[in-house]
DNA sequence: CTTAGGG
DNA sequence: CCCTAAG
């Protein structure tokens, strides 16, 4: 039997490529240009809120990587490049392993000399679990009190769909790429606010029923019951909002310790593909003593880092899969919920109003450091100045979300305002699908060597911390709505769903969804009672007709016999109502 | 938000 | 899986 298990990556950050910025006019490599004496930080952010779009936007800039093996941690990376040719902006995303690529398309990577520690994982189809796991490397480990780091270098990148993969980064900056075992737990640790969920050693209930079946049938009504969890119970995307919403409180604490990129080691070439932005005076060789109206700062931006993302996904997606919600992740990131954040010298420069030459970002000075960053979007609890200044271009086109964003804003504020930063120990539980097993194969047994394990602890306000999972945008764009990824049922899952709807009938999804899937998150209820509706045709059609994964005709046969029953139920209802 | 159904 | 009308 399979256990699955699953495999949360949380990316610190993802580095997105040189910004086509305002100044799409300054072909070749992002420049910007801006006259000093007029221009302030705000444009700035508007170059930057293009990183918000690029996805859409049609450039062919490459984000040009030369080797430097610089900067090179032992964790995760990654990196979003242009796409190179055509308009449409689509990206792929790549996926590293412990140096490894595992991909079938050809050069692995190339560019500018010097051997690549990462290498891409190259076999979309390939199990996840066969590369990540097994490495002896991806070992939990504490880096600091809010995320736990794989060791050994995983790392991803955001490529052109078309595979040039002549760009690839070879070093990593520092991001870091967490992988919890448990998203369930994960995510409850970060729900500080949703009146705990039992967090026990425990193996949640796959089915908490305490009624009884009508059909009684057989087996495994062994399962232990447990309390129909609170009625706060978040599904899905309410996670996600949620994430967003605590990651808002990031920035505002001025620990921006991710995103951050520094200019001051950047080269001409790009050689260092960490740096952010280049400055060069748009007047070569001309003195202009700093003040003068005409001086021109000019910035290449070449690369961007997205905060950070969590990633939730079962070891047996496939290496495509794992691409795919990688990409939406990013590409749901980049397309809102983003602001932008300039450092000078490391400090966050806060007051839009100021012109470049008065915060000292000038021709002259090419020793300051200027780095930007992308930030959630509603960071700014308390700014200092511009809380009149709606960052205009970056919030204007998004006002339903942003309005959506407030409203989750208010919802956790006490959290954004505590700013603290508390640390969760978990004794995690495996997730799901694996406790389903656990518990329709395995009543009786007991510590399940890989179920129960110590998880993370993140902090109530995972700053910059943007949900993931596949995730489908609401409104606006739809450039970046992406269908969810297909996730076939496994027959264990088909069992519980069978058996819920036993005991409960077809009407009552949501408490079926609560009852058998309270713990698969990218279960819902609608996901349910589509499956269940599958199932009813699969079951009476010819078993030479289905696909997929066979399911046991003994399941089917209960389905078609619940779904009698139950339609019968119905049936009487709606006559005899007294 | 949930259900129920068609797509 | 998605979309959506209804309740």
């Amino acid at each position: 039997m399979v256990l699955q298990k699953r495999l949360n990556y949380g990316f610190n950050g993802f580095q997105v490529p040189t910004i086509p910025t305002a100044s799409r006019s300054a072909r070749g490599r992002g420049t910007i240009r801006k006259s000093c004496d007029n221009s302030q930080i705000q444009a700035f952010e508007i170059l930057a809120s293009v990183a918000g779009n690029f996805l859409q936007e049609n450039d062919s800039s490459v984000l040009d990587n030369a080797a430097s093996e610089k900067d090179h941690h032992n964790f995760t990376d990654l990196n979003i490049k242009h796409k190179k040719d055509d308009g449409g902006g689509s990206f792929n995303g790549g996926i590293f392993e412990n140096g490894t690529c595992i991909e079938t398309v050809s050069p692995c990577v190339t560019g500018s000399g010097g051997e690549h520690d990462n290498q891409r994982v190259m076999d979309d189809s390939s199990l996840l679990g066969n590369n990540l796991e097994g490495q002896g490397q991806n070992v939990l480990e504490r880096e600091d009190e809010r995320i736990i780091h794989i060791k050994g270098n995983s790392g991803g990148s955001i490529e052109p769909r078309h595979g040039n993969f002549d760009s690839l980064p070879n070093g990593s900056t520092g991001r870091k790429l967490v992988n919890r075992d448990d998203g369930e737990n994960f995510v409850r640790c970060t729900q500080l606010n949703s009146k705990n969920k039992k967090i026990s050693g425990s193996p949640p209930d796959m089915l908490k029923l305490k009624d009884i079946s009508p059909f009684t049938s057989e087996e495994n009504n062994s399962r232990h019951s447990s309390v129909l969890d609170d009625p706060q119970r978040m599904y899905p995307f309410k996670k996600r909002k949620f994430f967003n919403q605590t990651s808002s409180s990031a920035s505002d604490r001025g620990s921006h310790c991710q995103g951050i990129f520094d200019s001051s080691d950047a080269k001409v070439n790009g050689a260092n593909h960490g740096a952010a932005i280049e400055e060069s005076s748009s007047m070569a060789g001309q003195r202009v003593h700093p003040g003068s109206k005409d001086c021109n700062v000019k910035l290449s931006i070449k690369s961007f880092k997205v905060p950070e993302l969590f990633i939730d996904i079962p070891e047996t997606a496939t290496i495509g899969s794992l691409k795919r919600t990688v990409l939406e992740a990013v590409t749901a990131v980049l397309g809102d919920e983003l602001h932008v954040g300039i450092l000078l010298q490391g400090k966050k420069i806060r007051d839009d109003n100021k012109t470049l030459f008065q915060t000292g970002i000038s021709q002259d000075d090419k020793r300051h450091r200027l780095g930007f960053m992308l930030e959630p979007r509603h960071n700014q609890i308390s700014p200092p100045s511009y809380n009149k200044d709606p960052c205009f271009l970056t919030t204007a086109p998004r006002q339903k979300l942003s309005r959506q964003s407030t409203s989750l804003m208010l919802q956790h504020g006490t959290y954004n305002v505590s700013q603290e930063r508390s640390l969760i120990k978990i004794e995690s539980c495996a997730e799901s699908d694996l406790n389903m097993v656990s518990s329709l194969t395995d009543a009786s047994a007991n510590n399940n060597s890989s179920k129960c394990r110590t998880l993370v602890a993140v902090p109530a306000i995972n700053m910059g911390a943007l949900a993931v999972v596949p995730f489908r945008r609401k409104s606006g764009n739809h450039d970046f709505s992406q269908r969810r990824i297909r996730r076939p049922f496994s027959v264990l899952e088909v069992e519980a769903l069978v058996q819920a709807v036993e005991k409960l009938g077809t009407g009552r999804w949501r408490d079926v969804k609560q009852c058998a899937f309270d713990n698969a998150k990218h279960r819902t209820y609608v996901d349910l009672k589509d499956k269940w509706k599958t199932l009813v045709h699969t079951a009476r059609i010819s078993p030479q007709q289905r696909r997929g994964e066979p399911v046991p005709q003994e399941l089917l046969d209960r389905v078609l016999t619940a779904h009698a029953y139950w339609s019968q139920q119905q049936c009487k209802h709606q006559l005899k109502p007294m």
